[in-house]
DNA sequence: CGCTGTTACTTTACATTGCAAAGTTAGCGA
DNA sequence: TCGCTAACTTTGCAATGTAAAGTAACAGCG
């Protein structure tokens, strides 16, 4: 079996990506963060729900735990007598968005950097399966 | 209040990234993904331990998901008597990391088209804070 | 040779989290 | 007045992420 070189340690972390803000990054939240960040007026609560195809109890939950984040402010309002929510960035929200989004940058440089579309090479001998 | 604008029937799941696969997309494992894509040669279980800044449990639990979705091929080999564990990319996950990374894009795209660092305009009157 | 420490993992226990069903409040129309 | 709908919030629970604990085997020492 070849002798397989050890991990430079100064490599150490390299692929930890520490910068990507769980609060952000979950699926269903980066989905409602990017929308709001191109919708800097804000988005009614079922104009998120729309874009992001989630459901009421979904999106509420989401939203709440980035309101108390405090990523996310939430306006309460009234269009023909009925409540309405309005969602926006806050100031802070946009800063660690920015601050994700060029980690998430740093991902994709990362991903495509090293020839991923090139074939694997053969495992040298004395490897088996597990 | 201002009336606002509804969300336009075409934009419904404008913002849902359904192609963003939730296997690659938890944090710790697209540090594993993008760390095995950047080595064709594959990546030992300490390794990629130390480049991903994971504790052995944790790994080992997600290169077990990752195995069982068919995007890692587990090898099992010896190094001086000693047990070593050679994980690389399997060509089913190199091409779903690809096509993950293309949605990955689209999501920074995305944020930066929608100028997310001017600051957010100030609501209209008629809505109060949560 | 027995014992202890270490290595390279795997397994387990449990806290956290994501999801949608169920619930709530209030308005509207018959 | 009642039933339905809208716009959410809350709840129950399944799924998931984490690291401590466990396992098997090797190395070194007395």
């Amino acid at each position: 079996m070849s002798k397989n070189k050890k991990v430079r340690l100064d490599s150490a972390g390299r692929f930890a990506y520490d910068g990507l803000d769980r609060v952000i990054h979950e699926k269903a939240r980066l989905g409602i963060v990017t929308s709001l960040a191109t919708h800097p007026q804000g988005l009614l609560f079922n104009d998120l729900k729309e874009l992001c195809s989630l459901t009421d109890g979904n999106l509420s939950r989401h939203l709440q735990i980035l309101q108390e984040a405090g990523l996310v402010q939430i306006w309460k309002g009234f269009k023909d007598n009925r409540p309405q929510t309005l969602c926006q960035l806050t100031a802070q929200g946009q800063q660690r968005f920015l601050e994700y989004v060029a980690v998430l940058e740093n991902v994709v440089t990362d991903a495509l950097s090293g020839a991923p579309a090139s074939p694997n090479k053969r495992v040298s001998e004395g490897w088996s399966p597990a």
